[in-house]
RNA sequence: GGAGGUGUGGCCGAGCGGUCAAUGGCAGCAGACUGUAAAUCUGCCGGGCAACGCCCUACGGAGGUUCGAAUCCUCCCGCCUCCA
């Protein structure tokens, strides 16, 4: 198999394919079959200015449908974010003002830009539930919604079983209620007959349908399928090596926007990625053909260690999130910071010093310690924390490894620069300041 | 509103008057081995310091008992279960 339809016709094969399909609804495949025009929606959280990698999953689920020429439409629950969603075990969420929401969604649909396009006929399109949730009544709501579902429905759902032993409020038992009124607005207003999501979100998604079965005037499509909406599920990213999908080495999120994970950074954490999962993110976070991944798989079966799979991989997503060129620059930096030999150059010094990123050092406190040199600076958190790296024998300054966390920094390049290597994987430039 | 339970370091989870900066596990960091991987082994893992010791801050919050409390008492707050 080298080639997927490139219709709505080859999606679910391609998907398939890929390792991205849990679960279809009823219908869904031959629906696609029929090449139609589709549309079909994902949702994200929109209380943060930044989406993660974790949103990859989803996002490579809209790009993937439009590729196939499905047109994405991305909403952003504007409105369902203030209540929390049971099947994302998060507690309590707060409300976001308005403003902050606005910068927010602008925020995202720029991010998203860099995956879909928007323009033309199936061109992406962005919603927020807000304007329609928003202004809903509660005795509309009861009755255009809440009347279409019985409670033993609602809790059979496993999301609601999960919660009933350690308790859950009225607001996250109705959150489904709302995601089906997301869905079913869609459906009317935008003929939306898709709904995309994780496959902790299969029930929330499938409430949808039972309330779109309920209310849509069915046959007025004439011969259309028996099913007037239809639901698609990825499966839970669980990395084969177990280690949580998204986080870096310190537990921290990867964002999508580079002032908040250096597309360097970026870089780096999918150039780690360990043997065990670099052939499922390629799948999933790729728009690779199969022959190209089989060739990278078999790589990494036959050469581990040049880790080919892990730079094209490394190469591509950084190249797709931030632009080629920010792609290639910062793999030619990684080259050089984790060459043998220690960088030399001031010029290429000064250019890693805003890209990598880089820490001051005044004159003062140069000749003052080491450590504490570095803790001042920042690069560590406490003067005990420098100390013990410099007692492991984890720093090495400009190709030096120190080793008295009492004696003071080696002479700076050129007179102003630094070169940190601390531990195996983290590379500063620091710069002596007056 | 009533009854009971529970709240410990990033997470889980011991401790239940001193020997507790707090057992253990996970996560994390560094080193060795490697491939900027995994596994394994070693060390570290609240902060400070002239540092095999001393000081400060910590066991939901505020008081109190005591020579001494994470451990006992009082009040408050959060969470959970059941009853109304």
């Amino acid at each position: 198999m080298t080639s997927f339809d490139p219709g709505p016709a080859g999606l679910l094969e391609e998907l398939r394919w890929r390792g991205m399909l849990h679960a279809a609804s009823e219908g869904l495949e031959a629906r696609l079959a029929t090449g139609r025009p589709i549309s079909g929606y994902n949702g994200f959280d929109p209380s943060g200015p930044s989406l993660h990698i974790g949103s990859l999953v989803p996002i490579f689920g809209l790009l993937h449908f439009q590729r196939h020429g499905g047109r994405p439409v991305a909403l952003v629950g504007g409105g369902t974010g203030m209540i929390g969603d049971p099947s994302g075990r998060s507690s309590e969420r707060n409300l976001l003002d308005v403003e902050t929401l606005e910068f927010n969604v602008a925020s995202i649909r720029a991010q998203l830009e860099h995956f879909l396009d928007f323009d033309g006929p199936r061109g992406a399109v962005m919603v927020n539930n807000l304007d329609w949730l928003g202004s809903m009544g509660l005795i509309e709501f009861l009755r255009d919604v809440g009347k279409h579902f019985t409670v033993p429905y609602m809790l059979a759902k496993d999301s609601v079983q999960t919660r009933l032993e350690r308790g859950l409020s009225f607001t996250e038992f109705s959150y489904m209620l709302l995601q089906s009124a997301d869905f079913a607005h869609l459906h009317r207003t935008m003929g939306v007959e898709m709904q995309m999501g994780g496959a902790d979100q299969w029930g929330n998604i499938t409430a949808g349908l039972e309330l779109i079965r309920r209310t849509s005037s069915t046959g007025s499509g004439g011969e259309a399928s028996a099913e007037p909406a239809f639901a698609l599920a990825y499966p839970l990213l669980l990395t084969p090596s177990g280690a949580k999908f998204g986080k870096s080495e310190g537990g921290d999120s990867v964002w999508l926007d580079p002032a908040m994970t250096t597309p360097f950074a970026f870089y780096q954490h999918w150039l780690n990625t360990d043997d065990r999962d670099v052939g499922v993110y390629l799948r999933w976070f790729t728009t690779m053909s199969p022959d190209e991944i089989e060739g990278l798989d078999a790589e990494v079966a036959a050469r581990p260690g040049a880790r080919a799979a892990q730079r094209a991989l490394a190469l591509d997503v950084t190249g797709r999130t931030h632009g080629t060129d920010v792609a290639r620059q910062v793999e030619a930096d990684s080259v050089a910071l984790f060459a043998p030999e220690p960088i030399r150059d001031p010029a290429l010094l000064e250019r890693l010093f805003a890209s990598v990123g880089g820490f001051e050092v005044d004159a003062a406190q140069s000749g003052a310690g080491a450590a504490a040199a570095l803790a001042g600076a920042g690069v560590f958190s406490s003067n005990g924390e420098a100390r013990r790296m410099i007692q492991n024998g984890g720093l090495t300054i400009n190709g030096e490894q120190l080793r008295d966390p009492a004696a003071p920094l080696p002479e700076p390049i050129a007179g102003e620069w630094w070169e940190v290597r601390i531990g195996k994987r983290r590379r500063e430039i620091g710069r002596l300041g007056r």
